[in-house]
DNA sequence: TATAAAATCTCTAGTTACTAGAGCTTCAAG
DNA sequence: CTTGAAGCTCTAGTAACTAGAGATTTTATA
């Protein structure tokens, strides 16, 4: 059986060392087996462990929501709690997905607007300033498809 | 001109009470005047910069990336320092959709699944519970269509 | 096998972005 | 004009890391 050490499984998983053992004090990860001279010792298990607790923090869950969702993962019974959760965050994502591509719009219009009249030097003095619209846009309410909890 | 406490603006713009002296604090809100007394009286000025900060952080942006955005608004668009920011963050807010967008997939998918097999009842033994199957959606490191930072 | 460099250990403290509470003052409704 | 809700400041706590100090262990090489 393969044993890594912390540094093996950070590289491996894309995690740093210090949130590791972050995790493990939290009890997110199983104890690691200990060399003689108490150095931490992981096999596989520990590595998908850590990839589930790190997808799911980039997926937006909360370090007590992966608590839980460990802790579900050990019951038997069919659960609706779970998938709950994670139509709520995808509802949350999409939401996000939306309001970042008006923002984007209005970015990329500063951005050609601003190479243009570098660039032509046109000769119309618009001279309300081109990024008030990021602050209208994400300052616009009506955006909001949902709640501020 | 209307006035509003602080309990008001905070009522309307869904922000908590110290959430906003907080703010305020930082620099990202423009001072308030105050009664006699001592409290605050704001403006409406004040609840469309405070919607623009919460939805900013909403998006993922850090208060520092805010503050740059409300620096910016400022600005003119002839300003030369300014376009370099805009392109910076729009490189940000693009590679945040791109993240978000690989992140919906993720959580379509997970969804997709477990409708899946709660909804056709496959003859299967379907002994482990549905939020196994989150766990193993979210541990499975192939479903990730783009890398971890 | 000796030894030096790299990796790891624990522990403490710092960071970001809030959030809560104590103890006191002010505001506004009846 | 009282009284209860709302506000004030200040300190401390929280989540989720992240960094650094100083000691120890592992490993690669001479």
């Amino acid at each position: 059986m393969k044993y890594y050490s912390i540094g093996q499984i950070a590289k491996l998983s894309g995690c740093k060392i210090p949130t590791i053992r972050f995790y493990e004090q939290e009890g997110l990860l199983p104890l690691a087996f200990r060399t003689e001279g108490n150095q931490r010792r992981y096999q596989e298990k520990h590595l998908l462990r850590l990839r589930f607790i790190l997808h799911a923090r980039e997926l937006g869950f909360s370090l007590d929501a992966v608590r839980e969702l460990i802790h579900l993962a050990g019951k038997t019974k069919q659960d609706h709690e779970a998938d709950e959760i994670v139509a709520r965050q995808l509802a949350a994502v999409e939401q996000k997905i939306a309001r970042l591509s008006s923002l984007k719009h209005e970015l990329s219009a500063m951005l050609r607007h601003c190479a243009d009249t570098r660039v032509t030097g046109t000769a119309k003095p618009r001279i309300e300033s081109m990024s008030c619209r990021i602050i209208e846009v994400l300052s616009d309410h009506t955006l909001c498809s949902g709640e501020h909890n």
